[in-house]
DNA sequence: CTGAAAGCGCTTACAG
DNA sequence: CTGAAAGCGCTTACAG
C-alpha cells in the first residue's frame, strides 16, 4: 500500500529479470514466456504497482488526456447538458485508462486549448458545441489534432455526434399538426448554434410532410432575453397563436411566466411544448410536453469515437442518436 | 508555425550551445550569460518553441495538473456554482500554465479520483464540495496529495476556502427579524452538506443576536423533492408562517408553485428568501430576495491557494468570502 | 523467449 | 558562465 514510486527497475531487479521484460509482461506486446508473465503480473499484483503514465506517455509521445472543450460563456439551462455530457465523457474516457483535461473557451478566447495543444497535454479533443464559424475546430485541424465534435456542422470532415434535433423537432410539430393546431410558433435562441438551425428545419419539415405550408411570420430565432420573449409572447396572443414551441427549457419558462401574468391558461388558451426536459421545469403544472435526449450517452459516445480515432481505427464520419417525446398536460387537446 | 516538435536539443545545435544551457535560458534557473540567455530567448521566440511540458514534468516529478472533483450525483440547482467555479479555477490554473483535469466522484465511488492519483497525473487537488464524512478528502489525506476544499469542514488541518455563508444567513435573518416578522420558517437540504448546517447556525445566531428564541419547530432540512416541500409548506400555511427561507433556489422554486397552487399571494400573504441567485428565478414575479456569491472569485482564490501550495508557499488554513445580501419584493413587508 | 541499449524531451547535480 | 552526463520511468527496435 505505501510503496511510493515502485519502478519497473525496482520489479526487475527483484525478479532478476530485465526492465524490458517488466514492460512487456504489463503491456502485452512482444513474446514473453507465459511463466515469466505470470510471475512479473503476480508481483505486480501483490505490492500493487501502477506503471507511471506519464513517462509512459513519454516515450510513446502520448499523454492518455483527451481535452474537453466547454463554452465559457453559457447559458444556465445549457448547463445540464454540458454536465450530462461530461458525465458520460469521463466514464468511458476513466474506463479506458484516459483522463480528461477541460479547457474554458469563447468566442474570443480559446487560448486555453491552444495551451494544452502546444503543451502537448492531449491526445484528441471533444468540441461539446459547434458553432458555424467554429474556431476551435479551425484551429484544431490546423494542428491536426484529433478531434470530434457534439453537434452538428455542415463541414464534412469533421467528425461529428448528434441527436437527431431535426427529426425530433419535425416529429413533435407533426404530432401537434395531427392534433389539429395550425398556428403554432416557434421560438428559438442563437442562430449561429446549428442545432437552432436543425431544430428549425424539423419545424419545417413537419409542415411539408403534412402537405401545409409552414407560416414563417410565426418563426422567431435569435431570442435571447426574456424581456424579448414577452413582447413576442404578447404579439403572439394577439395574433391568436395556438401553440408555441420553445427551444429550450429557459426559452419555455418565460414564456410560461409571460402567460401567466397574462392570465392565459395553459393549455386551455395555449398550448406549450419545449426541448431538453432539464427538470427546469419538472415541477410545473401543468406538466410540460418536451423532447428528451440521452445526453450522457451521448458523451459515452463521443468518448468512445475520439478514443477510436485516437487508437487509429476507422469510424462513421457522423452519428445520429435518437430521442424521446414525451407528450403531456401542456398540449393537451382539452378543446376536443 | 509548423516546426513540429522542436526539441530543446535542436535548438541547442542550432545555436552551438548546450541543452543545459538552453534549458537554463528558458527555466532562468542556475547562472547563464546575458548574452548567451538572449541569444537562446530569441531563438525560442522566432521558431515559437514550446517545451514538452510532459518531459519537463518527469524530469520533476510533476505534472503541471490539478484535479478537479466534481460531484457525479448533483442537483441541477448546484450546477451553476460548480460550472462557476470551474471557470475561476480554469482562469488561474491557465495563467499558471497548469491544467485541470476533471474526476468524477459519488458518495459511493471515488475511483476516477484515485485513478488520477495512482496514475501521477496530478500535482493536488480541489474539492468542490464538503461532506461531514469526506471520503476524497481522507483518500487525499492518506495518499499525502495537497489539496484544498472549497466549503467548509470541522477537520482542522484541511485547507479550507469558502464564503461566509453563516454570516450570510445570519444578516439575511436578522433583515428579516427586524422588519417584525417572527415566525420564520428555514426549508434546507442534506444535513451531511456542512453548508446547510452553516446557514442553519447562522439562522440561530440571528435569533440570538435579536434577544429572540429561534423557533425550533419551523426548521425542516434534509428536503429533498418537490413532494416534500408541498407537504411542508401546505403545514407551514396553516400554522400561519410569515416567511419562509429556502437554502437553494431548486426548494424556493418548490415553495412558490407551491404557494401559487394554494393561491397565498408573495409577499402579501407570505414573505419568500432564497440563496443562490442562480438565475432560475431571476425572471420571477415577485422578484425574490436572495444572497449571492461570487462564486467565480471562490474558484480562482481556491486555485491560488492549491498552486501555492504546490509552489511550497505558506497558505492559510482557512479563507472566508464575502457575500451579498439583495432584499427584494419577495420580502416587501406591504403590510406597513 | 529475453536482454542491453538507445531513446522520449526535459532537468540538475557535478565539474570545470 | 558553460557543458557532459546521469536521471525521470517507461518503450522498442535490434540482437541474440
Amino acid at each position: 500500500m505505501d510503496e511510493r514510486n515502485l519502478t519497473i527497475g525496482d520489479i526487475a531487479k527483484e525478479l532478476g529479470v530485465s526492465k524490458t521484460t517488466v514492460s512487456r509482461a504489463i503491456s502485452g506486446k512482444g513474446r514473453i514466456g507465459a511463466e515469466t508473465r505470470e510471475k512479473v503480473l503476480q508481483y505486480i499484483e501483490e505490492h500493487n504497482y501502477r506503471p507511471n503514465v506519464i513517462a509512459k506517455g513519454l516515450a510513446q509521445s502520448r499523454t492518455f488526456n483527451i481535452g474537453l472543450v466547454m463554452p465559457g460563456d453559457y447559458n444556465v439551462v445549457e448547463l445540464p447538458f454540458f454536465q450530462n455530457c461530461m458525465l458520460g465523457i469521463s466514464k468511458v474516457a476513466s474506463s479506458m485508462d484516459y483522463d480528461v483535461l477541460i479547457s474554458v473557451v469563447t468566442t474570443e478566447d480559446i487560448s486555453q486549448l491552444q495551451r494544452a495543444v502546444i503543451n502537448h497535454k492531449i491526445d484528441g479533443v471533444i468540441l461539446t458545441r459547434t458553432l458555424v464559424d467554429d474556431t476551435p475546430a479551425q484551429y484544431l485541424k490546423e494542428m491536426q489534432i484529433p478531434f470530434v465534435a457534439i453537434g452538428s456542422t455542415d463541414e464534412r470532415s469533421i467528425i461529428q455526434i448528434d441527436n437527431d434535433h431535426r427529426s425530433a423537432c419535425r416529429e413533435l410539430t407533426e404530432n401537434l399538426l395531427v392534433q389539429g393546431m395550425r398556428k403554432i410558433a416557434l421560438i428559438g435562441g442563437n442562430q449561429s448554434y446549428m442545432v437552432t438551425r436543425n431544430r428549425l428545419g424539423g419545424f419545417m419539415d413537419a409542415y411539408t410532410r403534412q402537405g401545409l405550408e409552414p407560416e414563417k411570420e410565426h418563426i422567431y430565432l435569435d431570442v435571447e432575453d426574456g424581456a424579448m420573449v414577452k413582447a413576442l409572447v404578447q404579439k403572439m396572443i394577439a395574433e391568436g397563436i395556438e401553440c408555441i414551441i420553445a427551444m429550450d427549457d429557459y426559452l419555455c419558462s418565460c414564456v410560461l411566466n409571460t402567460l401567466q401574468q397574462q392570465q392565459v391558461s395553459v393549455p386551455e388558451q395555449v398550448k406549450i411544448a419545449s426541448f431538453y426536459d432539464s427538470s427546469f421545469l419538472e415541477n410545473h403544472i401543468p406538466s410540460i410536453t418536451s423532447i428528451q435526449f440521452d445526453v450522457e450517452e451521448l458523451g459515452r459516445m463521443t468518448c468512445k469515437t475520439l478514443l477510436g480515432i485516437i487508437e487509429g481505427e476507422d469510424v462513421p464520419e457522423k452519428s445520429l442518436l435518437g430521442y424521446e417525446i414525451s407528450m403531456r398536460d401542456s398540449t393537451n387537446n382539452c378543446a376536443k
